[in-house]
DNA sequence: ACCAATATACGAGCGCGCTCATTTTATCCC
DNA sequence: GGGATAAAATGAGCGCGCTCGTATATTGGT
């Protein structure tokens, strides 16, 4: 079993494929990784041939819906569209393509939200690096230049925050959340906006 | 058995004491129930008479510090201080009294981050009542009336994503989280006072 | 064809957080 | 004191995520 890199990545793809099924119909607490690992006809062993752990699965497929809302994003026509209107349509996106994790995606945060703590090749680092790689293309071709580490460290928290929101959000169509949506970019664009022109003062402790 | 709560109280007592050693020691994770139960003298059963989960003591353990750093804070003397002082030196003094958890509040945020899903009466939910109760006096002090429920959940995501920055923070006096915490509420607070005038406009998604 | 060499699949088993039927202990009433 | 009663403690046991020693399949060299 030197090169048989198909058969690996066909495995791969029905671990995915059931877990996204099993999830949506039963939860992510619920299911087992037994439960996943039957539906796609492996041992329970193999599953962690493939994924480090049952949150890397969640991870993955999260990380898929941002890169298809990355493209959804892109071939959407805009005319002369403001920064902030841009974001607010890359998130936009991205929930629509989350909407199936929507309630598992808590799980997630947790190890996805501190940019510090993870091993490179992460599955579910991924998913934050993945978003706020496209953020920051966008801030470039406003001509804002390069987000400071700050300023997507702070991006980040508040798209965290939106998410989870959005996870236990009851309103009918979440719309609460879209609301959220436009306060918290709304907050990052100003505030972005006056960074660059002071420089902030000294604080002690 | 009937009435025996100073006994009740006092073994409540040793399972906090007990786990914070132990969490401290050895660290969250490694850090069993088991182990826990042994240290405080109780069978491993008689733990969950007092804390529904792991996570619900070390959420206990942290709200009683955000209180100690409430009084902490009140017990401190200003003059004239602005507003987003205030909120500076409120949010330090719960980093210093936070501090031996630093490492093991992640484990909190996945389930305190969401303001919906929460039982009344939850321990680990009690960290943020306490927390943003503290703020919101703090904001009608400062003659800003009750910050508004979207405030709220935006205060709530910002120093919650300080926190899970924090506890992976290897600057050496963590002065980066310091200056984390200086941007957060810089944003904030500038939001705030941008949202007294304008009203927001409707956007469509 | 055969034999290493090795990548992959396997599943019994571990230690974990947590549950629950049972036992123990404290209290009240006479 | 001595049941009756109920609160609290107990620890065997459950199902979970995950590990790891073993078995099996696939390749390259001759």
């Amino acid at each position: 079993m030197r090169v048989n890199a198909e058969t690996k990545a066909a495995t791969r793809r029905r671990i995915l494929e059931a877990a996204g099924r099993l999830f949506a119909e039963q939860g992510f607490e619920a299911t087992t990784t037994r439960d996943i690992a039957a539906a796609a006809e492996i041992a329970s062993g193999t599953l962690f041939n493939y994924f480090a752990t049952k949150e890397a699965i969640v991870g993955c497929l999260a990380s898929a819906a941002v890169e298809a809302a990355g493209a959804d994003f892109a071939r959407q026509t805009r005319e002369t569209p403001a920064f902030d209107e841009d974001l607010f349509a890359y998130v936009a996106a991205g929930l629509r393509r989350l909407k199936p994790l929507r309630k598992h995606l808590p799980s997630l945060l947790q190890t996805s939200l501190s940019p510090l703590a993870d091993a490179p090749a992460d599955e579910a680092a991924s998913l934050r690096i993945a978003h706020l790689e496209t953020v920051s293309r966008l801030a470039e071709r406003h001509g804002r230049g390069e987000l400071s580490a700050v300023a997507l460290q702070l991006y980040w928290t508040l798209y965290a925050g939106v998410l989870a929101f959005w996870a236990a959000d009851r309103s009918p169509k979440q719309e609460d959340t879209l609301a959220l949506v436009d306060h918290s970019l709304g907050m990052f664009v100003g505030w972005l906006d006056g960074q660059t022109s002071e420089s902030p003062p000294e604080r002690k402790q």
